[in-house]
RNA sequence: GGUCCCUUCGUCUAUCGGUUAGGACACGAGAUUUUCAAUCUUGGAAGACGGGUUCGACUCCCGUAGGGACCGCCA
């Protein structure tokens, strides 16, 4: 365990994604790891877009990326800084390196590199490059052939990686190879990369996927032989899916727009995310400057944990419940189009649409665990005349229903307010009267009005209504 | 195959040698109720296995089994 004394640096912690992709879960997780730690620590937090390999990043994925973060509400410091844009430092790096002769030119070629991968698996040896240009004259190099920078790392002793979470893990350098660090068309590679940006960017602490764990052994022999302090690493297990298995895009592998898409809240995501792999205590529900507050990189567990979404839909419900409902119809407005609904119009909400929806908020919150949920359950609202009704809807709509609802239509017509408890009341009256129960009466009457056996409160729902389209809609039941 | 890591209810986890092994999700039952939810009460549910160490192991050590990560001129 590593404790911070008060002298200690402050904490510059940094994600690095790889433009290959959108934000997965996975990510947004070491990021949202990386993100809490600096600001409960009051340190920083950098974004840096590794993108060193050209020919796989895209800027539509940096894209999505940031608009991932922002969403989630993962502010970073500064600006997010192109790993690309500093290949000539790397490359000025990879040359000292050179000139101190702990890097060599090797001219192994591909073929070369095969046969001896094909042979140490055909004699069941682990696979380690042993470049016989490691000690060779560079003058002897072959003409025309470009040739790649090889690290010259050391074969003897061990390296060993201190690890926040995984604790003190030990690699013997012999299973450690030269890594290559300039390709042959001297751009630099990451490995190499993450080191010397890492370093010149002041960053204390490394916190990504275990996927990286040998990595950080040999960006740790790289810093030693720059003679560079190493990073404090803390290497979190990844999140697989609901069966165990890796997680993929069959699982919800999906980027973090989709569970945007999806309904989810960020507040949710980021307090499902953060119990993953992280606990305080029995507490669950972490409000935002709990989360902050409480976090530490000491109570990280070490085990892959799965995805749980019925989990994941209870958290999310949670919040939605604690969200007043002027700002959950905000949030609403704001992924609308993401959200698929048929009920909403494409431009969104009307006017009249959005007043209706508040004024039903409050039923519609704890009936929903997504956003969508919500926007569905306002369905039975903004649904035009004729109302299509639904089979369990139609089987309480028999003749004796559709009397009562005839009745209760003019009565409703004389009433002299329109509110939901003065409709309950006269509603309830006419059950006694007829010696029925309230649901004998209040289910077909939902029936008429939704085309649906469920919905809000019916009561609420010919509130909402109003007047005219409440009598019309039972008017097209009225037996 | 090699290296490294992991293993408590179905799932996420608490426990830091002594607990009736706790909480949450999910599931079952009940209460409430105009439906469905929400809410409240309540039930069942776990230390992978085998050896040690110890007065005492979920907790420490070793082994076995199972799972995972990595093994690129990707990041």
């Amino acid at each position: 365990m590593i404790t911070t004394s008060p002298s200690a640096k402050p904490v510059v912690t940094r994600f690095a994604p790889s433009p290959t992709g959108y934000l997965h879960i996975g990510g947004a997780r070491t990021a949202l790891f990386n993100w809490l730690y600096a600001r409960h620590t009051g340190g920083t937090f950098l974004l840096r877009i590794e993108d060193t390999d050209r020919n796989r990043h895209t800027p539509e994925a940096v894209d999505a990326i940031l608009d991932g973060l922002k969403w989630l509400g993962l502010d970073w410091d500064g600006e997010p800084l192109s790993q690309f844009s500093r290949v000539a430092r790397h490359v000025e790096v990879a040359h000292q390196l050179l000139a101190a002769g702990k890097a060599y030119r090797c001219y192994l070629s591909q073929d070369e590199l095969s046969a001896m991968r094909e042979k140490a698996e055909a004699e069941k040896r682990s696979f380690t490059v042993q470049s016989p240009w490691r000690d060779r004259n560079p003058a002897t190099a072959p003409a025309g052939v470009p040739g790649v920078v090889r690290f010259k790392a050391p074969r003897d002793g061990e390296t060993i990686v201190d690890d926040l979470v995984q604790g003190r893990v030990v690699f013997q350098n012999k299973e450690l190879d030269d890594l290559v660090i300039l390709r042959s068309d001297g751009t630099p590679i990451y490995n190499l990369a993450v080191v010397v940006d890492d370093h010149d960017m002041g960053v204390t602490h490394v916190l990504r996927g275990v996927d990286h764990l040998t990595n950080a052994a040999r960006q740790t022999q790289i810093y030693q032989a720059m003679g560079w302090d190493v990073p404090i690493f803390g290497h979190v297990p990844l999140i697989h899916g609901a069966d165990g298995a890796k997680l993929s895009k069959r699982h919800g592998a999906l980027g973090i727009e989709a569970y945007r898409d999806m309904g989810y809240l960020p507040s949710a995501l980021k307090n499902y995310l953060v119990r993953l792999g992280w606990s305080h205590g029995d507490d669950e529900i972490f409000p935002l400057e709990k989360m902050i507050e409480w976090f530490d990189l000491t109570s990280l567990g070490k085990s892959a944990a799965r995805m749980d979404f019925k989990k994941l839909a209870d958290t999310n419900a949670h919040y939605i419940r604690e969200t007043p409902n002027a700002d959950l119809l905000a949030r609403i407005e704001a992924v609308l189009p993401g959200l698929g609904s048929s009920v909403a119009p494409i431009g969104g909400f009307s006017t009249a649409q959005r007043t209706q929806m508040l004024a039903l908020m409050s039923d519609l919150k704890p009936r929903a665990q997504t956003l969508k949920e919500i926007v569905d359950g306002a369905a039975c609202i903004f649904a035009e005349r004729p109302l299509k009704i639904d089979e369990k809807a139609a089987k309480l709509l028999d003749a004796d229903a559709k009397g009562h609802i005839k009745v209760l239509h003019d009565r409703f017509a004389a009433l002299a307010t329109w509110e939901a408890a003065a409709l309950e009341d006269d509603v309830r009256v006419y059950a006694e009267a007829n010696g029925l129960k309230l649901g004998k009466v209040a289910q077909p009457l939902r029936a008429a009005l939704t085309g649906s056996s469920v919905s809000p409160p019916v009561f609420n729902v010919m509130s909402v209504l109003g007047r005219a389209e409440t009598l019309a809609r039972l008017a097209d039941q009225a037996g």
